[in-house]
DNA sequence: GCCCATTTGTGCGTATGTATG
DNA sequence: ACATACATACGCACAAATGGG
C-alpha cells in the first residue's frame, strides 16, 4: 500500500529504511515473538510486508547478522540467533543485581572512574543542593555475560559521604558501600524514564551500533528519613533491555 | 577530532548526521536545559560541537523549525520555541486523566475503533485466557492541547464484559465504563517499559517525523481481587513525553 | 543422478539523499 | 549556488545452494 521510498517518503526522515526494517525484525526477536532457532519469513515476503526492496530487506538482514541476532544461510533462509531481551525491575527497593538475577549467569559492574564536581543544575535540584555544591560524580558500566547492558551515572553529595569515591573500589555494590558508610536502608525515591538516540561515548561503551536507542532513567535514592543521598541516571539498550515496573 | 562523515562513519548507521544532530538538540529543550526563548548556539559552534559540516547543522535546524521546536530569525540565531516534555505518571492508582491534569489545558481522547477478535498468544497470557479466546480491543489516540502524545490499544475480556465496547462510545473515561459495569475499582498489576522506532500507522496517527522514537508501556490491570481485567499497550512519543514512576 | 521450486547471493543501471567544501 | 563523493533505494536479471520428488 503505503510505498515508503526514498523518494515518495513524505518529511524526509534521516532513518534509512534498511534502519527501520532491521528495528522491526529485532523487535520481534527480542520481544519474544521469534525464538532462537525459528526462521524468518523470507527476503521476498519481508519486503513485501514492509513495501521495500529486496536489496533493502538484505541490508537489513545483513546488519542483523553482523550484530549476531539472526544468522542467514543461502537456499535455507535466516534463523534467529539471539534471546529475549531482559527485564530490569525498577521499584522502591531495587537493588542492581539482585534484579537481574537468574537473567544472566554473570553480572559485572566496571568503573570508568570517580571525580569531585560541582552539582550542576539538575543534579542539584535532585539532591536538594545549591547550585555548585560539591558533589561525588560516579561512572559505570555495568555487563550480563560479558556483554554491556547499562551505563550509569551516580552523584553523591560530598559533604554527607565523602569517603564514597575511596570506598567504592573496594566494593562490588553501592548498597554495600552505603552500608558501610552507615546508611543500612535506602529506597528509590522517584524515576523518571525517557527513550532517545545513544551519543558518540555511548555508542564506544555500550558497543551498539549507531543511532541505537536508549531507554533512560533518572532516579533519587533516599535514605529511611527520605533525606535524598543518590542521583543517578542510567542508560539501557533498548534493545537488550526493558524496564519492568 | 573525529569527524564524523557519511563515508567515515564507521558502520554506516543508517541514521543521518543531521538527524542525530537534530535528536540532540531536541534533547536538550524537551529535557529542560534549553528553555523557551533561550537562543541556540551559533551553526558555527554546533557545526564545530557536533564535528559536521555548517550546512548538516543548518539541515538538522530546518528540521527542528518544521516541527515548531525553534524559530530561526536571519541575523539573530535561533530561538527555543517550545516547552518542556509532558509527565506521564505510572502507579498503581493511575488514572490517564488525572495523571495529566496541569499539564496541558485540554485533553482528549479519540477512539479509533473497537472490535472483537481472538486473543493473541501474548494477550491470551496477560489475561490469564487460553490462546484464541474472544476479547474486545479498543484503538485510541490522546491528545494534549490539540496534539497527539499517546496511541493505546486495550483488550478486555469478552466474557467478563460483553457490553464493554458498546459502553466506551458514551463514556470519556475508562474508569467510568468499569464502574457502569460494577467494577468500582481497579490497580495496575504489572507495566514493562521499552523503546522503539515508531511505525508507518503510528506515524501517521501520531504526526510524527518517520524514524521517531515510541516509548512503550505494556502493562495489566487488575481488580480489587487480583483477577486482570484489562491488557493495554500504549505508546508515547519519546520527544514529548517521559514516564515517572 | 536429474529436474524443479524456493531461497539466498550477486551484478548492473538509475535516481535520489546525504555531507562536504 | 555549484561541484564532488558516497549512501540509500529501486528494478531487473541471473547465479548458486537447498531440499523434495
Amino acid at each position: 500500500m503505503t510505498k515508503v521510498t526514498a523518494t515518495s517518503d513524505s518529511h524526509l526522515s534521516g532513518v534509512a529504511i534498511w534502519r527501520r526494517i532491521a528495528d522491526a525484525v529485532r523487535l520481534d526477536i527480542v520481544g519474544g515473538k521469534l525464538a532462537r532457532g525459528d526462521k524468518l519469513a523470507g527476503e521476498m515476503e519481508l519486503a513485501e510486508r514492509f513495501g521495500a526492496n529486496r536489496h533493502t530487506v538484505r541490508r537489513a538482514l545483513q546488519a542483523l547478522a553482523a550484530e549476531g541476532v539472526i544468522r542467514t544461510e543461502q537456499g535455507r533462509g535466516s534463523f534467529v540467533d539471539s534471546a529475549k531481551r531482559l527485564s530490569y525491575p525498577i521499584g522502591r527497593r531495587t537493588r542492581f543485581s539482585e534484579g537481574l538475577a537468574g537473567q544472566a549467569s554473570e553480572l559485572r559492574r566496571q568503573v570508568l572512574g570517580t571525580r569531585l564536581e560541582n552539582a550542576s543544575a539538575s543534579v542539584a535540584a535532585a539532591l536538594g543542593l545549591v547550585s555548585g555544591a560539591k558533589v561525588t560524580r560516579l561512572d559505570t558500566v555495568s555487563l550480563a555475560d560479558g556483554r554491556p547492558i547499562s551505563r550509569a551515572t551516580s552523584w553523591v553529595v560530598y559533604r554527607d559521604f565523602p569517603d564514597f569515591a575511596a570506598r567504592f573500589a573496594g566494593e562490588q555494590s553501592t548498597t554495600a558501600v552505603f552500608a558501610g558508610l552507615g546508611v543500612s536502608d535506602y529506597v528509590r525515591a522517584s524515576t523518571r524514564i525517557s527513550a532517545r538516540h545513544a551519543d558518540a561515548e555511548e555508542t564506544a561503551l555500550l558497543k551498539l551500533a549507531p543511532g541505537a536507542i536508549l531507554l533512560v532513567s533518572e532516579g533519587v535514592d533516599a535514605d529511611v528519613n527520605g533525606r535524598p543521598i543518590l542521583y543517578g541516571l542510567s542508560r539501557f539498550p533498548a534493545d537488550l533491555m526493558e524496564l519492568v515496573v
